[in-house]
DNA sequence: TCTGACTTGTCAACACGTTGTAAAGAGCGC
DNA sequence: GCGCTCTTTACAACGTGTTGACAAGTCAGA
């Protein structure tokens, strides 16, 4: 039964944060500041804390600096609002772990508590990875390695593979990717997609003219076929 | 992909429900009182609703009721407050479907979307897969297997078998199918339809000569037999 | 049973929408 | 401005869907 320490003002969101983690079998303790929060922190000895950046009292980037200049390694997920992308760079930069841009679903905020906490209680520290066929990426690291060599890739591509990991087997229609992966409203008439997944492929298929991974269904979208 | 409409008022919750949604691929309309909700009911077809029970101008009781006595049928999930128990009788009274408490984790709530979903389309919308007869479809991956065999369709065929699980066992005159699986107003006096169904028993029958499943009724249409 | 009118099955060529890709354009931070 | 990534444009290549013609099948009435 692991335990997350939520730290966020918005008790609406508090609540849904909490109520989630609790189906999904986690001890759950709640603090409403910054300051409270951080209190809490220092008492329990939380799994996972997950961590609002704009709260009352004390921000979350303050309270993460703290809790890593205490010496305490607990792992630590920002939640920041979209647009900030400061807040991530800084976030990293404080000592979080993770972060997750507001607004976001609740399954990709489990699905990062979950790495993290396979990352950290697994002793040694190998990296948040997924390896299909000869490729191993890293989304914390933002590191995707073909057949051990270092690529480099773009944060979009990055999040674009992320998104078709998270649905690997299933098709997933353009709009749904302009919608989730390219942050919603704008642009559903351009080759954008398309664009960005052929650059992927260069990436991590041996043969980019006849994909392995990111196989196309004609009419109806992509689909990602795991390892 | 399944249409959800939430009708809630609290922005945080309503985002909160969007975005969950919108992850799992569902399309998403939000409304953020009971008046719009019920507009939009009425305008768009939901193959699902969420409705808070307390709301502004019209609470989720009315909405509900309202629509019910408009003749629509479409699932209805309720969201009451915690300890208002009456609600749930109130609620299941009115038409509603299904009762979520609040508050409430979104796997929990996501869960009993999909049951319903299963429940009221007969199983082959958002579910895994469908099988009848050596014959094994799964939408969501753009898959069919014959006898364990993996057979390539294209996505018409698939649209095309899609309706008929759907209205498995009644006469479905070509018509409709034009209307329903090809969203054409304008009616091709052709033999499209016709083709395609012929491309479909290829792919699923054992003698396409002979069809089991997808049996013609002549001058009437065709009528799909599940399992 | 036979016949004629109508409906349905089948075929292959064509038309059209969809996708792959390169290259130019736009945007942004350094 | 420069270098970077992302977006748009344009066009070629590809594959699916559609079409019309014709064969085969169905049914009702003679």
């Amino acid at each position: 039964m692991p335990k997350v320490l939520i730290i966020e003002d918005d008790a609406a969101m508090a609540t849904a944060l909490h109520d989630g983690f609790a189906y999904e079998g986690y001890e759950v303790v709640l603090a409403k500041d910054g300051e409270a929060g951080l209190k809490a922190a220092r008492e329990m000895a939380a799994d996972v804390v997950i961590l609002d950046v704009m709260m009352p009292k004390m921000n979350g980037l303050d309270v993460c600096k703290r809790l890593r200049s205490e010496g305490s390694n607990v792992p630590i997920i920002m939640l920041t609002a979209r647009g900030q992308e400061i807040d991530k760079v800084l976030g990293l930069k404080m000592g979080a772990d993770d972060y997750v841009t507001k607004p976001f679903s609740f399954m990709e905020l489990m699905a990062r508590v979950e790495a993290l906490l396979r990352r950290t209680s697994g002793g040694a520290r190998h990296a948040e990875a997924y390896g299909f066929g000869d490729v191993v990426v890293d989304f914390k690291k933002a590191e995707l390695k073909k057949r051990g060599v270092a690529v480099e890739v773009t944060a979009r591509e990055l999040k674009l593979l992320e998104y078709f990991i998270a649905h690997r087997g299933e098709v997933v229609p353009r709009e749904r990717l302009l919608d989730q992966v390219w942050e919603y409203d704008s642009t559903p008439l351009t080759r954008t997609v398309d664009m960005h997944v052929a650059k992927l492929r260069k990436k991590i298929e041996d043969d980019p003219a006849d994909p392995r991974f990111i196989v196309t269904v004609h009419r109806m979208g992509y689909k990602f076929t795991g390892s």
